[in-house]
DNA sequence: TTTTTTCATGTAATCGCTTGTAATCGCCCC
DNA sequence: GGGGCGATTACAAGCGATTACATGAAAAAA
């Protein structure tokens, strides 16, 4: 069998009671003593059984992660940013999907499948309307969300109206007047972003004092295809625009592909630009304001141990900043 | 304090450890005091203690999973389908990333971290060559592995050979013989796939009897700039190819990059043919070999929970098949 | 009826660690 | 030289399940 902190207490002559102490580098033991006890336990390649540790302590040392999809670059990305902190911390990972709720599955509720099992909770751009969220909340547990917030718990976000400001006012800078956007599908339970997006986009152009045209406004879902068609759609219109504001680079990756079928130039013809800061934005000379999505990640992670540490805080979100980066798909706007 | 299982024994009136069978739908309960211990366990909303369980059983009811990357789109799109199956069995996924091995960091080493930690380990595209593969094969626990194969140890892939002689099969068909291929760098660990790759397309070349210009091979690192400087490289040969087949769709979308940059057209100037069937893919028009990949990591899964029921099986590697999907990147050689 | 079997349940011993409390020890001070 | 004190260390009681093994009672076999 494996070795148990009883073998290591044996071979160094003291009590289990010290060995966990040495071990654990808490207080009140003798350095001499903590040397001798890591010495032993080294040699004899012991490990220590979480399962007692967790069940005498009462701490898991785990934290869950949840989101919608892992499969996606903007949650992967999150995802990575946080497991490296938890690593860094030591603390166990429980990756968690609860899929689209617009496609109920079988599972068992996440939040009863999470009870007892972890010390906090991260959550991830879940939609606000998900019933499973307030489960999660109801929790009582240590939490912190990202791409999301919520009144009173902690959050990580970017400031999704100042980012979707900058977008719109950087076509605005270009001369377009003709600007559209091309937002999420209404079917689709909405991201805390997309509301504020759409706010900043509408913000910008009544600062700018040019009205936005109803007939410019184009939805889709929240994908590559949804940005195809929204496109497509504004295109076909009589009085096109000649700038697009997409609320996500996916959407308007699909928005760039709808401006080629049609023998348009991004950024020559239309100009587009996106919120994201997709991985593959660069590749395809997409302008976008770009958010520090593992970072988001990390700080999420950080923050949620804190308040592990030192008990909740203000509950204040976090808002980290972007910034534009300028590329091929936007251009001045032609008289 | 929470509900334990002995307020449940002592509300249902009977010991605990009838209350532990009848939760667990072991045998040799009565239907009736099944029911009503379960009754009464959802009255109390009781929900068992993990710890305790796990120390009592031995079984820690989860799987971690070891990757390189969890934020590139193969590793996120195995890793969604590993989640769902494990969901599914209600494990617990334990999430590790070990990163670039290139970059070592001041991690502790994996397999020590997850001894006494989990039942199973399911491994994703770990190059060969890193040594903390190695350790995590020594722990000698069930494990299944994705994207790599090791004697012995179960594991599904593609058949990466036929893959790339299907690719490579391709460009021939349609008359290409100065066909070049762009393959991962020498200075980066190769991934399996990498070698039986090359080995594919050097096959379906010599068995169409083109003799491979070793001028017509570029190397970069598997990512989409690496692609992008192998194509480049390509190019500007005094007798550039006229088809490409890169190893990886990422680097086939360099490769789409660097050929607009020198003004030719994919599909009618230089053919490109990649494999993977990434997300992008379609989008950017690319020929590619589709490997079911969300499916990889699904059976991969399955395979471990039958592994951690029934023992060890043959340890053969699972083979699962893959498409071609001709788009616009590929067109007819002219003459 | 007697003897087995079978089935449902209870008893109690783990599982390996944490932690509050008590004991020990050397040392200083009055 | 005894009491007090601070620093270490040992004791032992949990933590909340699981699971051999024991116990009856009822059903089946003889």
């Amino acid at each position: 069998m494996a070795i148990t902190i009883r073998d290591v207490a044996d071979a160094a002559g003291v009590s289990t009671a010290t060995v966990s102490r040495a071990l654990r580098g808490l207080p009140n033991v003798d350095e001499r003593t903590r040397s001798r006890v890591q010495q032993i336990a080294a040699d004899l390649d012991y490990v220590i059984s979480p399962s007692a540790s967790r069940l005498a302590s009462g701490r898991t040392g785990s934290i869950a992660v949840v989101t919608p999809y892992v499969a996606r670059w903007f949650f992967s990305t999150v995802l990575s940013g946080v497991e490296d902190v938890l690593q860094e911390a030591d603390m166990d990972l429980l990756l968690t999907c609860i899929g689209d709720h617009n496609t109920p599955s079988n599972r068992s509720p996440v939040a009863s499948r999470l009870r007892r099992r972890v010390d906090g909770i991260l959550i991830i751009a879940v939609p606000p309307s998900d019933p499973q969220l307030r489960e999660l909340l109801d929790l009582g547990m240590p939490t912190s969300m990202i791409g999301l917030t919520v009144a009173g718990v902690p959050s990580v976000t970017i400031d999704d109206i100042a980012a979707a400001r900058l977008a719109t006012q950087h076509l605005i800078n270009l001369g377009h007047t003709r600007i559209g956007v091309i937002g999420g599908s209404p079917s689709e339970a909405p991201f805390t972003a997309e509301f504020d997006r759409e706010a900043g986009f509408a913000q910008a152009m009544s600062e700018a004092g040019i009205e936005v045209d109803p007939m410019l406004e184009s939805f889709g879902y929240f994908t590559i295809e949804g940005g195809e068609t929204a496109m497509t759609a504004l295109l076909t219109q009589p009085k096109p625009p000649s700038a697009v504001f997409a609320l996500s680079d996916e959407m308007a990756f699909g928005a760039l592909r709808a401006l080629r079928a049609h023998g348009l130039r991004p950024g020559v013809d239309v100009s587009v630009v996106g919120v994201d800061g997709h991985d593959m934005s660069e590749h395809l000379d997409l302008t976008t304001v770009v958010q520090p999505v593992t970072e988001l990640g990390r700080i999420a992670a950080e923050s949620l141990l804190v308040q592990m540490r030192d008990g909740p805080g203000d509950g204040e979100p976090l808002r980290v900043a972007t910034k534009l980066v300028v590329r091929g798909s936007t251009g001045p706007a032609r008289d």
